[in-house]
Order: structure tokens, then C-alpha cells, then sequence
DNA sequence: ATTTACCTGGACGTACACGTAAGAGTTTTG
DNA sequence: CAAAACTCTTACGTGTACGTCCAGGTAAAT
């Protein structure tokens, strides 16, 4: 097997085992631009860093428990990109107009996915109350039933 | 064209239209079970209610906006169906513990479902905050930035 | 009665998100 | 250094959720 937390670089079998994604997802991932090539040895195995790891985990919430597509999910990665990259050269002072309007952009990509995710939790919690709902009549049957079912024992 | 309301019975163009889904989307979810065979006119047209429009819209809501697949909204439409038969003969008692079982697993589904609605409200509400957080973020580089565009002007 | 709009079942096509197998190369281990 | 374990690219396959097209039957309006 493979030597074992070298230098913190994963390679992509680790990174599957890891993240619980199969190594064709995060080859097809990286195909869709989901995530960043990766570095590589001189033979060309992927070597991945724990920010990946974090991103494969991100993108998998994202999909499995919110339903978004990977497309939709490849832009908020991609709103990411930007954000690290705004606080990169955010010292550098390169043209402040421009990057303005890059962070003014940025911030109504965010402002759109808040709204989305805001009208999923009202759906969401509708859909609870009626679960819950549904779950008190049950119960309410089922104590019915149950003291029928005790009275026609006792007789 | 057809004639408008009769009786309350829909032609699926109508259906369609109402619900904003295709034509083949109603027989493909009548062919997966998602949508009990309506009745139908002499000649074969299928006849839907009102009812059936309604069971259209939550599946619409469950898959869009939830993002379940159309065999979790299956079962949960077969639980329904469940609920709706027991309510049917819940006077008629036949069989008390049978139908104590019954609704125990009904409830037992519901719990299921109620469990995971519940999950991907607490990964949304947490998305929610990091959302929100980063919009923070960019209106304190936007005012920064606004400061300083200011002061430049200023001199 | 005929046009016009609508519907039917069947079959093939498609986009998405991967699965799986093949054959060859690479790295690690004994 | 050779076997064992791992990874590489390429390519075709699969399940889901429909879209699209077809030939032909049905219903409503003129």
C-alpha cells in the first residue's frame, strides 16, 4: 500500500475512501470542472490536498441532501474561486473600480443562491409540518384502536 | 376545442397546462405508479380530477424544490395512499390489530421521511449561514473599497 | 361530413451522473 | 528487481426522467 500521510498529499484512492466517492466520480468531477486539476507525480498520479478532500465533501452535501445539479453546484464552486481570489490580491490594490464590480457581482451570485436556499427551507418546513401533522393522526388512531382493542380483551 | 368545465373533469392538455408539465410526464408518472390510472372517456381519453391536479403539484414540489427522486415520492404517495384506504374504512373494523399494524408502519415510513426532511433542513440552514456570512464579507471589502475610491477622489 | 385539434400507445432519443471493463503504466513492498 | 497494489486514459454501459416522433384513432366545430 501506499506510504501512509505523506506530506499531507493524498493520492485519489485515499481521497475516495476519504470523501466516500468512488475514484471515477472525483476523475468525472474534475472532467466537469467541479474541481481544480489536481498536482501530479512525475508518473501522473493525482496528488490531492485536504482543501480537495474539503471541497469533494462540500460539493457531495450539496448534491446528496440539497438535490442541486452539479452544474448549479459548479457555479457556487466557481463563486468560491473568485471570493479566494479577491482576497488573494486584495492588498494589491490593482484598479478599484474593477474590483468593485467583480465583488459587487460576486455578491448578487451569493445573494440569488441565499434566496434559492431560503425558498427550499420554507418548502421544507411545510413539508415537515404536514409529516408531523400526519404522524399526530396516526397516533391519535392508534389510541383508539388500542383502548378498543383493551376493551374487547377485558370483556 | 374542448368544452370548457365539464363537470370538473380535465382532458390531460388541460392537466398539462394547469400543472406546467408535459403530456408525457403525466403518462410517464402514471406508468411509474406515481399517478393512479385515471378513468377514461369511451374513446380512451383519460378524464383527471381535480384531486389528480393537486397530487401533480406536490410531486412537482417534492422533486424541483427538494430535489427527491420519483421513487422516494412513491412511497411517500403510497403512504398517502394508505392513509387515504384506512380513513375509507376506519369504520368498518375489520380486524383491529391488522390494522394496528398497518398504520404502525405507515407511521413508521412517515417517521423515515420526517427524519430526513429534518436532516436537510439543518445542512440548509447551515449553508444558509455561510451564505450569509459571505455577503457580510463582501459589503465590508465594498465599503472599504467605496472609502477608499472616496478619498482618492477627495484629494 | 369534413376539417381541425386532441389523444393513444409504442418506440427510439437524450442529458445527466456516474459505473465498469480493458490494457497499459507507475509505485510500493518484500 | 519482481510481484503486488495502485493509478492512468479510453471507451462503452447504465439508470433516471423524461423528450420527440410516429401512425392512427377520437372529439368538437363548422
Amino acid at each position: 500500500m501506499a506510504e501512509e500521510r505523506e506530506g499531507a498529499y493524498l493520492q485519489i484512492g485515499e481521497v475516495a475512501e476519504r470523501t466516500g466517492v468512488t475514484q471515477r466520480t472525483l476523475r468525472f468531477y474534475e472532467e466537469k470542472g467541479l474541481l481544480k486539476p489536481p498536482t501530479r507525480m512525475e508518473g501522473g498520479f493525482r496528488l490531492y490536498s485536504e482543501e480537495d478532500v474539503r471541497r469533494v465533501l462540500r460539493i457531495r452535501r450539496l448534491r446528496d441532501l440539497l438535490g442541486f445539479t452539479l452544474a448549479e453546484i459548479k457555479e457556487m464552486v466557481e463563486a468560491d474561486e473568485v471570493k479566494m481570489q479577491l482576497r488573494a490580491e486584495y492588498r494589491k490594490d490593482a484598479d478599484a473600480e474593477e474590483k468593485r464590480r467583480q465583488i459587487q457581482r460576486a455578491k448578487e451570485v451569493t445573494e440569488k443562491q441565499l434566496a434559492l436556499v431560503r425558498r427550499k427551507m420554507e418548502q421544507l418546513a411545510e413539508l415537515q409540518r404536514s409529516l408531523e401533522e400526519k404522524i399526530a393522526t396516526y397516533d391519535g388512531w392508534l389510541g383508539e384502536l388500542d383502548r378498543y382493542i383493551a376493551s374487547r380483551a377485558g370483556r
